[in-house]
DNA sequence: CGGATTCAATACACATGTGTATGGTGGTAA
DNA sequence: TTACCACCATACACATGTGTATTGAATCCG
């Protein structure tokens, strides 16, 4: 415990010294609460009850703070999905895991859903951010197509049920995100799109596709 | 035109003086550009052309802004969703219709669907956007399961089905958003979603909901 | 014409934010 | 002990933001 560690597993508790891990955390919290405009040095380093001397020690700037979140958020997000599927068991579920990752266990991991739905927001109208968001949406599209591909071999239908399926879960964030959402509707809704992938199976959405019926849906501009 | 005329119609062009709604629409495009933290006050005014003097005579303060701007996005919506189905056509063409103006009318409408997304994004930390975001949501919901009911008596099922379809675009609206979502998906999506509707119609949806299966996805926390 | 009203420019006080330069403190090693 | 280094505090310069008070220029109206 003397010698060289490779500073992996060391919390605040411990060694009173910050590391970059510890302000990062701390960032995750203001993002929570009010998103990245909210990732303010000041308001951090009160929360960490240092001042901003010690922030400009472990980061070079504001930015550089961004990005480091952003490179972690990725990494951990494509970690968990490797961590999914350990071994071949069957696809309900493995649906249901898939759901409980995305959609949040009940209740808890609000906080994951949140952070996801700020990256997602600053991914809008920033570069890095929306690489990040992309991979992760390509990474996580993707392995719902590779599980459906197991029950049938039919890599266009499996493409596209995934997608449904993963927009589908996105959407369910956001909506129920804000206090229109209760956790029953959110509950039902896991059930009804786990219900939509075990009863098509990839083999589906014979749909009818001709575009038709011209809309007379102006309205209004946006705002 | 020269007496009492409801301030409705004028323009930025004809007339010099600003009103109230340019204002509004100024903002709008700095939401668009980067959400509502990026309405600030000294921003827009330079966008119109004058200081910030001409702000505080149209607005009591910056809040009134914010709070102007949602009262007329929810106004706004909900008059929209209220200028669909001006007759009883069919379902296919009204589903059409529908996921026309909440997916985007190909392309176009990026601004009204960037607008949504901010709006959402603020409902988060905001208690007045939150109320407006919920309402429309749900008069959009009722608007779907309304529709959905003319085919079949099944209330449960209307809904849960409106509620699956209205999720499935709003998310593919914020999957979409970002680089990774290119037209072509999107308009693959639309035809899956709407596919999903006219196939199972209203009464579907007969999944099997059991809870079961343990998952052993922790993964890091948030970040 | 003259006064009231509408809309906008300017000036001021204040708060908050960033980044840098510099100084201080405790632990470690020669 | 002394020198060094990791970590943090403090002080400064500057930019940007809000809100208010005051002044100014058109415009409407009696």
């Amino acid at each position: 415990m003397t010698t060289a560690q490779g500073d992996g597993g060391r919390r605040r508790s411990e060694r009173e010294q910050l590391s970059r891990d510890d302000w990062l955390d701390a960032a995750a919290g203001l993002i929570v609460e009010g998103g990245f405009d909210a990732v303010r040095i000041l308001p951090l380093a009160r929360r960490l009850g240092v001042s901003r001397g010690s922030f400009y020690w472990h980061f070079r700037d504001h930015q550089d703070l961004v990005s480091s979140f952003l490179q972690r958020w990725q990494q951990r997000r494509m970690a968990e999905l490797e961590l999914l599927t350990p071994a071949g068991d069957d696809l309900r579920a493995e649906t249901h895991r898939i759901l409980r990752l995305l959609l949040g266990e009940s209740g808890r991991s609000v906080r994951r859903m949140r952070v996801e739905l700020a990256v997602r927001d600053l991914a809008r109208r920033d570069d890095e951010a929306a690489r990040a968001v992309a991979a992760v949406d390509e990474a996580r599209i993707r392995h719902n197509q590779n599980l459906l591909l197991r029950s049938a071999d039919d890599p266009e239908g499996a493409r596209d049920l995934s997608l449904l399926l993963y927009v589908a879960t996105i959407g369910a964030q956001l909506v129920m995100a804000g206090p229109a959402g209760d956790e029953a509707t959110l509950a039902r809704l896991e059930r009804l799109i786990a219900g939509l992938v075990s009863r098509d199976g990839p083999a589906a959405l014979q749909w009818c596709g001709e575009e038709g019926a011209p809309d007379g849906t102006e309205g209004y501009g946006d705002g």
